[in-house]
DNA sequence: TGCCCCTATATTGTCGACAGTTTCTAATTC
DNA sequence: GAATTAGAAACTGTCGACAATATAGGGGCA
């Protein structure tokens, strides 16, 4: 699975990607059963391909099968949010640390000329939306580790979990401002190649932002 | 996908629990090419559930696959093993301290009554081989953490590769009584509900033996 | 009325066939 | 003799059909 450049080249690619993206944004609601056959004329594909989408839905995380059985979206529950980041926590503390050593000077200038703009969309009101993959700050972290598992590991297994929860639940509210800030500080350190400063502020970031979107899980309960 | 108890009910569970340790134990080589209808006819199941079987592979970063190409066997390489070592590192450190945490009176004790019974093998000469599932150390600290995501990270993505390095390269000379020590002291920490200091002495203990794999990877070259 | 079992239905698991792509081979040309 | 290209062979990707399993509903019995 190729986790940089997500370029759909056989049918079950293309399905896979459509069916992440509409579990991810909720067009598939969460905890609903995925019929492989309804599945299949719906996406105008055979049910092989539906199958394998399935498989590699649930290598992301974003759904559990039962065998015989079938397979449901995941549930976003308060008890999972917190293991989710606990683990979230660990992995991209150390991207960030990974990344401040390992990043070129080149791709740090990147980063900051992409913090820029979402400065600009933050200034202009705009909801500081973070798209999947290369616009994503977070992204951009991981992939500077320049590990191949931690990669693989956080993008194709909980990123898009991470990002189901923060769609569904969660980035409205001051606290986008400060999320921004957040992110800057950790470039800055980055920049700077703070390897252990860098660790602690994403940490840090990623536990402010959890217990942001856990009060509005509660909330909605 | 279940880790805690490996229940084969579908071809395709017991085909991918075959795979997996053939692929794990050398029997199929590292670095060969795998052919579908190969392995289709050598397993006698249809090419279906090889596939998923392939698929399911993947997610544990044993096989590598290209769109229209193939798949075939990861190779162990110095570099590899760095990468997955840092992260387990940090992965199965914090396994340590969650179990530290988590892991309830009887379920530390059943981990007492593990080590004894290794220590046995230790002091009778034999291998101190460390069998894939309940009965391996690690295996029991990680499931011990109680964190769904960790568990699962570990056990379906990296756990397994870690074994093939270890089984195909590791695990003799000087280095098993130490490890026996090692874990001895982790689990004392446990026992103590010392989140820290399960934590580093998990860290440690998975330095000291990437140093040990990584000898002799060099050596073999 | 409530419980249990049996049947009918729907869904998942598996297979073999066909289609599309890649890779190898060999003939042709310079 | 080397490079190029057309063709053939082999492999992966996709599909629809059949088999096996789980679920739902209804009828019988206490």
């Amino acid at each position: 699975m190729l986790f940089s450049i997500d370029q759909a080249v056989t049918a079950a690619d293309k399905t896979f990607f459509q069916l992440r993206k509409d579990i991810v944004e909720g067009v598939i609601p969460a905890d609903s059963k995925l019929s492989e056959i309804e599945l299949s004329t719906k996406y105008a594909v055979g049910r092989s391909v539906i199958r394998e989408s399935i498989n590699r839905l649930e290598t992301c995380h974003l759904v559990e099968r039962k065998a015989n059985v079938g397979a449901r979206v995941v549930a976003l529950t308060p008890e999972g949010l917190v293991e989710l980041y606990e683990v979230r926590e660990s992995l991209e503390g150390m991207a960030a640390r990974l990344a401040a050593k390992n990043m070129t000077d080149q791709e740090i200038n990147d980063l900051n000329s992409l913090l820029s703009s979402h400065f600009q969309e933050v200034k202009d009101g705009d909801s500081y939306y973070q798209e999947a993959g290369d616009l994503d700050f977070h992204y951009r972290v991981i992939l500077g580790s320049k590990n191949k598992h931690l990669i693989s590991t956080l993008i194709d297994g909980i990123y898009h979990l991470v990002r189901m929860y923060r769609v569904q639940l969660g980035m409205t509210g001051p606290r986008v401002t400060t999320a921004f800030d957040e992110h800057k500080h950790v470039v800055q350190a980055i920049s700077n190649r703070d390897q252990e400063l860098a660790e602690m502020l994403m940490r840090r970031h990623i536990s402010y932002s959890r217990l942001n979107i856990e009060k509005k899980l509660v909330a909605k309960k």
